[in-house]
Order: structure tokens, then C-alpha cells, then sequence
DNA sequence: GGTCAGGTTCCGA
DNA sequence: TCGGAACCTGAC
């Protein structure tokens, strides 16, 4: 197996926690790297600390750059952010090499309709079982990983043997989804030409997906950094530490919405990835027992 | 063995 | 419009 280098000169890179946060599900940690299927490409990857560089294989250069985000000047983003609030600063410092990655659109929707009601762990052993089943394998080095079954694939094997791999109530929606894309009656490349909301609203008309796994969807998977999800977790920050007067016990969600739009700015996913993360990991200090 | 989870849909008021 | 129940499954 033959390892490229990737200097990342300034930039800066939280691998760990850039593919294990609850963006992506795909990801096995190994002592010394990381590996996946990226689209269906093998692919691993470890960072290099000391001479902050990331050592590679299975890919090109520009197709784990652009995963990884690392196109994108953090330091403009995070200066548009909003410049006296220490809380999100607190959240930044805990993990200040935190990306978005950009992953296919189609795995994030899939990946995210499986994802209502679950915590990580377990949505990552959802996706591993879909991909082991009904993707394709591919190697890098001794390493087997799947890539992501298409809709044709997870159209062509149907509700019944999605409910076997643990999806539950979910396997119908997935599968809804599977079969309007495949026979082409719901378009995901059309997401792109419409602005936020109307991609919002259009992503909505799947079956099992909402608001919220619409966000998330137009931020992992289309690159707009402007949409902001909101489950329970950011909700508690957002109450806890932003709800204006009044608003502490009872804020309505569109509200709420609005808020963290106009507060947090042009890349606000980018903020509620920061709170999301330093809020899972700082429950208590942040929320008590509750 | 009961409770609960990173959500959406459906139903009734 | 709004609040609450139901939905599958695995982890604690």
C-alpha cells in the first residue's frame, strides 16, 4: 500500500473528531489512521501531528481535501461569526481543528433517514450492516470497507430486508426514498440549483424526513454552510445559553430557527457544529442532571 | 427488565 | 395550528 503525503502547512485538522463527531457513520478507527469508503473508493488516512501532515492512501489528493473541507479557510469562517460570545468560543477551543466533511448526498440522506431516534453508535452499525449487505467492497492495504449502496441497490432489496438489518420502523422510509430516486422521480442533483429553503422544503417531501434531517442533509451533504439543524442537543444550548427573556422554557421552533440564523450568520452550520459537539461531551457541566 | 434515545408522522382537539 | 401518542430496536 503506497501512502501520499498531504502538507497541511497552517491548516488546521481535528481528524478524530472531524470523522467520528456524528457527521459521518462510516469511519473505523485503527491505532494508527482511520479508514472508509469514500463514494467506492478505499481509502485510509492518519494525521501526522508533529509535522501536521496527512498521510493517505486509496485516493487522489483533491478528493480527500475536498471530503475533508480543508478548501475552506476556517479562519473566515470563524470570522464571521458572532465576535463577544465566549460560549461558542468555549466550544471552539475544545475542539478548534473540528471540519464539515462534504460527503455524497445520497449517503448523508440515507444515512440520516436511518438516524431518528438513535444515538451514534448504533446509526454507525445501521450503515455498516446496509453497506456489508447491499454495497460494494472495495480494499485498501488488508483493509475490506463497502461504499454506501446505491438507490438502485437498496431499491432492488426492498422494505423487508432493510427491516432486517435493525432499521425498524425506519426501513420504509429509506426504502420510499431508495425507489423515487432510483426510477429518477425525485431528483437529488435538482437540490442544488434551488436556494435554502425551497431545497429545504423540497428535501421534506421524502417520507421520514423533516426539518431537522433536511439541515443536516443540505450541511453534510450540499455544502450549505448556512443551514443550521437543530436536535435535541443544539436545542438545550440554544435555550440554555441564547433564549431571550421569557423564552427559556417555551421557544417556538421557527423561532428558534430564525435566531440561530441570523445570530450565527452565513456559516451557522458550522457553529452548531461546534456547540453540538462541546454540548455532547460537556452534558453535565452545561445542563446539570437535568 | 424498564427506560430512553441526535425524529417524523399521524391523529385528535 | 398545536400537543401528544406511536413507531422499531439496541444500549444502559
Amino acid at each position: 500500500m503506497k501512502l501520499h503525503r498531504l502538507d497541511l502547512g497552517e491548516r488546521q485538522i481535528d481528524l478524530a473528531a472531524t470523522l467520528h463527531c456524528g457527521q459521518v457513520f462510516q469511519w473505523t478507527a485503527l491505532e494508527d489512521g482511520h479508514v472508509a469508503a469514500l463514494g467506492d473508493q478505499a481509502v485510509r488516512v492518519a494525521h501526522d501531528k508533529n509535522e501536521n501532515a496527512l498521510s493517505y492512501a486509496g485516493c487522489d489528493e483533491a478528493t480527500l481535501e475536498r471530503y475533508l473541507g480543508l478548501d475552506l479557510d476556517l479562519e473566515e469562517i470563524i470570522a464571521t461569526f458572532p465576535s463577544k460570545d465566549t460560549h461558542l468560543a468555549t466550544a471552539m477551543n475544545y475542539t478548534p481543528g473540528l471540519r464539515l466533511c462534504r460527503q455524497p448526498a445520497w449517503e448523508c440522506l440515507a444515512s440520516f433517514i436511518t438516524s431518528s431516534l438513535k444515538q451514534v453508535p448504533h446509526i454507525r452499525k445501521i450503515s455498516l450492516t446496509l453497506r456489508e449487505r447491499f454495497g460494494k467492497s472495495c480494499q485498501v492495504g488488508e483493509h475490506t470497507v463497502w461504499a454506501y449502496p446505491t438507490p438502485a441497490e437498496l431499491s432492488a432489496a426492498g422494505e423487508e430486508a432493510l427491516r432486517e438489518c435493525g432499521l425498524g420502523y425506519r426501513a420504509k422510509s429509506l426504502a420510499l426514498a431508495a425507489d423515487r430516486i432510483a426510477s429518477g422521480e425525485f431528483s437529488l442533483s435538482e437540490i442544488d440549483d434551488l436556494e435554502g429553503g425551497q431545497a429545504r422544503d423540497r428535501l421534506c417531501e421524502l417520507h421520514g424526513v423533516g426539518e431537522k434531517i433536511a439541515d443536516c442533509v443540505l450541511l453534510f451533504g450540499y455544502g450549505r454552510l448556512a443551514a443550521f439543524p437543530i436536535d435535541v442537543w443544539v436545542e438545550r444550548v440554544l435555550k440554555h445559553l441564547y433564549a431571550p427573556r421569557g423564552k427559556k422554557r417555551k421557544w417556538p421552533r421557527p423561532e428558534m430557527q430564525a435566531y440561530a440564523a441570523k445570530y450565527f450568520g452565513p456559516h451557522a452550520g458550522y457553529a452548531q457544529q461546534y456547540l453540538f459537539h462541546y454540548a455532547r461531551n460537556h452534558d453535565k457541566v452545561l445542563f446539570g442532571d437535568r
